[in-house]
DNA sequence: CACATTATTTTGAGTTTTAAGGAGAGATCG
DNA sequence: CGATCTCTCCTTAAAACTCAAAATAATGTG
């Protein structure tokens, strides 16, 4: 009866990749390095850490880029990760967009694009415009890197829930999509030799990854990232760098929480919802309800109100605005209070359109924060704004692969 | 320069642990069986598991319990974790008294005390009666087990915040302590030998691992635990059998969300914290206001109310305790559906006096987790009631001590 | 130019798993 | 009743890996 065995037992096999991983950890936070240095930082023996360099250098994984001949005794020969050693690609599919990127082991972007796109009732041509623009993108991968470049990863953020055991987009509310094959549909668009490298995620999961890796999180071990796009309100949990996704993948989901049972009623059909008291959405509503006049009363008329508009409107001191955002902060402080007490995180990580607007609700949310959580969750618990815009999906996109990669780097040493 | 390393790096050493510790494991789990059934189910070699089995026989881990002739062929020796291996000691202190068990490895309770005291201004008395009372549990340990036992660990739960990185109770409101430091005055109290046996822990996290490891949660894999008791509401989230702590342990302190603007004040200050909704305070208060004649009227006017009193008068049919239940219920499963939507699990237990009364509240949770979380988050959702009552935290400490010995046997074949 | 110093490589030893073969112990069958 | 079968457990040799120590390389210093 041979059976899948879920189980990894511990051989040499399994030494060398950790140590095979723990070289290219450090090498990606490190360098440039030597390998005297690498023996030291790690804690490996001198002559392990040349015969691991040995092999990443073999493969491409690893180069030379120079002598440090400062101080006495032999110089020392820098390595570094190659960023030609691979290429990744990273796509988000928006409401309205698809936007996609190829990008270097060094996470430096080679290439990108974005499309618009209108809404379909149907999803197919959707689809094939996506698989499409991703296979322009590996094609792009490989023109502009050297011969012994390899692929490295595929990854997609969606807005909607991913159920990560069977690959599949459940419901994607904005999109109207439910229950796409999503990973079966781009292995057989990109060919069954990718199967393994694709990686299909949640967009707040990504961009909360993105933050971990290169962005406002980095150094941080428990980070809380909280995001908000349009009417909706996204969030995740990195531990440790591992995205904690819970049983299916679903974890993360924060705007569902009933903050007010006589609140504001949601799309979800209930009241009080905290994503009706801090999206987008929440923001136009005190702005509309102001009845004072204010710099955005034309754009109000003429129903053009932008978010952009209304961190302008602050900065300028208009006092509708600023009361927007102090409201929105108020009730994004006590919802955070709330995360802050059940995750006990190092770092909150305020995303989307919260981070446009975070200089005006910062005293707010701190002060709620302050009042509601536990008094040493409260004072271990730092706020940032995230680094990356519009692109920290695909930038997590990257940073999802990378980290493959680094966790991993035996699996491409065939 | 040299400093500590927290890196581990991989070695033959590693290799050795991990396979004695899956082979733990399994023992732990499919005992009684043989080495080739372990040999087939973990996936080693058959002469790895032969060489381990040795090891561990001759640390009196294992030992052979029978002969199973059943069937053709040689006959398997069947293999057990020697319950004598070792012992450990549980305690937990409360309001008004300190119990403490001893077990031993298969998790028997071979001695067990528990003793009230008077709340004093002073912890030293305190401390010092605690710690007398786990001397005296070691003893015991060592009296009623053979030879060759070895005292696997002590674990201490408490009802306060815990510091894990300074093994520091930073709270106790129930205590009116503050910022004890436990660990130390434990291992100064016991001997030095027993510094790295030590195991402080909020008890509900302490009482979470034991559900995951002896009770409700066996086979599940992302657990929520909640648990009232008294005025208070803990909680805790056990992920792959690991607690999850957040940056200093205090994680799941879900008693203080705010779930009600306009709600009671709760002793934290704020209003509507959902520990004001579903504690036993909670419970008492809809009993008080019903206004309403009861079988509760006495102890009501008597002020001599307890819970197993109002979870008797619901089992009468009582209509002021149902509709006490009821109420709370709804409350639990409105912060429930919260949670869940945070977490993922994929069951919640429910512990302390959520269990007594779960029976008349579980239609409420249920109704409100599915009107209020995603549709495929609580479908994915199991509600259990706790298997542990009173002792459910010093369990969670046989667990604790239990699982560090599975994960780490090699610490004690010195 | 010899020597000190530091970096890297080479060599051999020590572990550990694995694969293959053999011994042990009872059931089955002629 | 003895030969054979079948499965368990143990023994032995091979392969893989890290580690320690020695050898080699490359530079600065006196």
């Amino acid at each position: 009866m041979p059976h899948t065995r879920p189980i990894r037992t511990a051989d040499q096999a399994l030494v060398r990749e950790i140590n095979l991983s723990l070289m290219m950890k450090h090498l990606h936070e490190h360098a440039p390095v030597s390998r005297a240095n690498l023996a030291e930082i790690i804690g490996l023996n001198k002559s392990t850490v040349s015969s691991l360099v040995t092999e990443l250098t073999n493969h491409n994984f690893v180069s030379e880029i120079g002598i440090d001949n400062t101080g006495i005794g032999r110089p020392s020969r820098l390595l570094t990760l190659n960023p030609t050693a691979g290429f990744m690609v990273s796509a988000q599919l928006n409401v309205d967009s698809i936007s996609v990127i190829c990008a270097n082991f060094a996470a430096d972007v080679l290439w990108s694009t974005r499309e618009k796109f209108k809404l379909q009732s149907d999803q197919q041509p959707v689809l094939e415009h996506l698989t499409s623009l991703l296979r322009q993108a590996i094609q792009m991968g490989q023109t502009l890197q050297p011969d012994k470049t390899r692929l490295f990863g595929v990854a997609l953020g969606l807005p909607g829930l991913v159920d990560q055991s069977t690959g599949t987009l459940l419901f994607a509310p904005n999109l109207g999509w439910r229950d796409v094959s999503i990973c079966r549909i781009l292995t057989d668009a990109l060919g069954q030799n990718v199967a393994d490298l694709v990686f299909v995620e949640n967009e707040a999961n990504m961009a909360a990854l993105g933050e971990y890796f290169f962005g406002a999180a980095r150094g941080f071990h428990q980070v809380l990232y909280l995001s908000a796009i349009g009417e909706g309100l996204g969030g995740a949990f990195v531990n440790h760098g591992q995205l904690f996704r819970g049983k299916s993948g679903f974890a993360g989901e924060f705007g569902h929480m009933t903050m007010d049972p006589d609140g504001e009623l949601c799309r979800c059909g209930n009241r009080g919802c905290w994503e009706t008291q801090v999206s987008q959405t929440a923001i136009f509503r005190h702005v509309r309800q102001a009845g004072q006049s204010s710099v955005l009363d034309e754009a109000i008329q003429t129903d053009t109100l932008t978010i952009p508009m209304v961190v302008d409107a602050a900065a300028q001191g208009d006092p509708v605005a600023l009361h927007a955002w102090e409201q929105v902060g108020h009730k994004l402080g006590i919802g955070i209070a709330a995360l802050v007490n059940a995750y006990n995180p190092d770092l909150v990580v305020l995303g989307g359109i919260l981070s446009l607007g975070s200089q005006f609700m910062l005293p707010a949310i701190d002060a709620e924060l302050h009042q509601r959580a536990l008094r040493w969750t409260a004072d271990a618990t730092e706020i940032r704004i995230a680094k990356h815009g519009a692109d920290a999906c695909e930038m997590g996109g990257v940073a999802m692969v990378t980290q493959s990669v680094l966790l991993h780097p035996e699996r491409f040493l065939g």
